[in-house]
DNA sequence: AAGAATCATGTAAAGGTTTACATAGAGGCA
DNA sequence: TGCCTCTATGTAAACCTTTACATGATTCTT
């Protein structure tokens, strides 16, 4: 409520004042045009480059965006001009003559979650690199905002879109059937029900590779700690520990499964009931390194020596994975890597290659320290 | 001179040709334009909108930004044809002859910091609430980059900007002394030599409340890690310190004040050197949370019971703050609010308001966890 | 009842590009 | 020489808004 009376007010307010004296005024006196830039000095057009070089404008355009098609004398002119008035394309005017802003939208439920921080830099530093600028949007999961966003897809102020929210924004879809989607990339969680192009790590050869090192250390008794028959994430993770276990022929245990959905508290929860049944592991493996945030605090307060009488591996190799004490082990995300390889696809798609394939897996990478260590007989 | 020609020619031929193509049809098959457009089905424009509605554009365009200024019928009208047509205004054309474009651009050497990523949030927040949208440019530091990203500001695709680099983009003020400068607020550090409006935490009483609450838990002999010469945050936090022990009539041992950079590594080293001299504080007064993390990792390792052989205070509360052992009591960032109050301050600047003070300072907050207790007699 | 003021709407210009099409000059070739 | 091809450049339209100004219809004043 509060927000949509200051938007009001602020366009009144912003509208009624349009004619007012302009306060910024620059050092030398402008008449035309002047009265109604209210933030910058008027900048140079092309038409004051093409006048200083004494061509047409279209030969600056070409001058500047197809180098080759002008003489290089002309080409000469027209760099001199531009270096004299400072010379910057108009980015809006380029944009709506092309019909392609050259920004990508970011859509993200949280962008102060440590786990998207990083791909963010990937991702803007992808895009940035091809000449895109980013725009983030964060939702909070309310799809109002959701909805409010699409404003940038549909008014051009975005070519395409990358997806951390694993549906699509509220609001698509809902003219009759399907809509045709803009295009975009999915990256941190799949989106359920629709065909985007999903990039993000392989969570059951990650999860597999993770119990294969707790086995290596001579463990049979592995926990898993993050059961869920929702999320998806939660589900291949599980996948990639039963596989590890039947590879090495050890039978999964159903009391070893315990049901988690990947917050600290449901990890100290989990710990806490496999106490009270007296089913105990030798090894955690968690769900992702919050849920084995929660482990570690139950089995410090139960005043365990760990790791030597427990261990715990976690996932996704969160930023304080390291500080924990003990220094968690776990598969680290290749984060930065994923946000670009996801702004690449993007790019491509919006050049109108279609993706070779729906979804590009990243390999996690363990990343060992002190959380692990051989079990029982060191007990 | 050619100016001239060319609007007298523009004029006779334009006149003439005006009434011959007018692509009359609007529905079904269109093949012009169609060979241009990659990406998206061509949206409905405001031309499509009025004559669905049967009146002007300029009616069509009053009706969405001055609701007031037309019929009520003629506003039923058209919000029912804009219904029917999904129309949403173009954004770049608006921009372009407005010539603002609603946008803010956020220049941080590292989006992915954990520090910056909750300023980040508060700033969306507040611009989106405003009708504002955010554009994220990732400078790592690269003076190219910063550069790079001036053309957002140039090329009028940003109103504003936000600055965490603590220094004007690379590139400013270049062409021969004080070059006007955008509209911009500074945050997290300050700009040196330049007068940029900043938003951020008062260091100095922050420290100030963090020494008391040391020397309430009954602490004489105060260690402050983190001495600098060059660094603001760090000086005016050691002012902090200094005032707070001075008003409770302790003097400052200048063999208590170690430098340090604000790194974990800085905050390990100062405290080993203190054991090296053999001067021991009871407390730990740390510029910052990873200086204290040092100092935890220090005594950790020589095995000190913490907090009762030692107490240790932080500053930031960065995230990892209430994971490690002991969970740190430290003073809490406004994160949030810095940026919503930054993005505020920057959106009255643009409205054309001096802004009242030049530096906005919010307090931090007393986070009281485990890492500090009573001195000495508990020993 | 005539003129003034107000109101609702329309017309057209302007904002700064890119680019299809036109044009003019130069060079190649028969 | 006459014709064709190329190359370099210019002209003007199109991209889609917002808004100053004009217009015509109402209502208000005196």
């Amino acid at each position: 409520m509060y927000n949509v009376h200051a938007i009001g007010v602020a366009r009144f307010k912003g509208s009624a004042k349009r004619l007012a004296p302009r306060w910024v005024s620059k050092p030398d006196t402008r008449p035309r045009g002047a009265e109604r830039s209210v933030q910058h000095q008027k900048l140079a057009t092309i038409e004051d480059v093409a006048a200083l070089a004494g061509v047409s404008i279209a030969t600056v355009s070409r001058a500047i965006n197809e180098p080759t098609k002008v003489a290089d004398e002309t080409r000469r002119k027209v760099t001199e001009a531009v270096a004299k008035t400072g010379y910057t394309t108009n980015a809006m005017a380029r944009s709506l003559r092309m019909r392609r802003s050259n920004m990508i939208l970011i859509l993200a439920p949280d962008v102060g979650d440590p786990n998207f921080s990083n791909i963010l830099v990937g991702l803007e530093t992808e895009a940035s690199k091809r000449g895109y600028g980013v725009l983030i949007g964060n939702t909070q999961n309310d799809p109002a905002r959701e909805t409010d966003y699409l404003r940038f897809i549909s008014s051009n102020q975005a070519d395409g879109l990358i997806l951390f929210t694993g549906h699509l924004p509220y609001g698509f879809g809902h003219e009759g059937g399907e809509a045709r989607l803009p295009p975009m990339v999915a990256v941190n969680e799949p989106v359920a029900n629709a065909e985007v192009p999903f990039v993000g790590v392989d969570n059951f050869e990650g999860s597999r590779v993770a119990t294969e090192h707790l086995i290596s250390q001579g463990h049979r008794r592995i926990a898993f700690i993050g059961h869920s028959t929702s999320k998806a994430i939660n589900m291949l993770r599980e996948k990639g520990y039963r596989a590890a276990l039947q590879a090495a022929r050890i039978e999964v245990d159903p009391r070893m499964i315990l049901a988690g959905d990947g917050t600290t508290e449901s990890g100290r929860a989990a710990a806490e009931h496999m106490f009270v049944r007296d089913v105990l592991p030798s090894a955690f493996l968690c769900v992702n390194d919050a849920t084995a945030l929660g482990v570690i605090i139950s089995l410090n307060t139960r005043k365990y020596d760990l790791p030597r009488d427990f261990s715990i591996m976690g996932f996704d190799d969160i930023s304080f994975a390291s500080f924990v004490t003990p220094a968690l082990t776990t598969m680290k995300q290749p984060r930065l890597k994923i946000g670009e390889k996801a702004m690449d696809l993007l790019l491509a798609l919006l050049e109108g290659k279609r993706p070779a394939q729906p979804e590009v897996l990243l390999r996690a990478e363990l990343i060992v320290r002190n959380s692990v260590s051989r079990p029982g007989h060191e007990r």
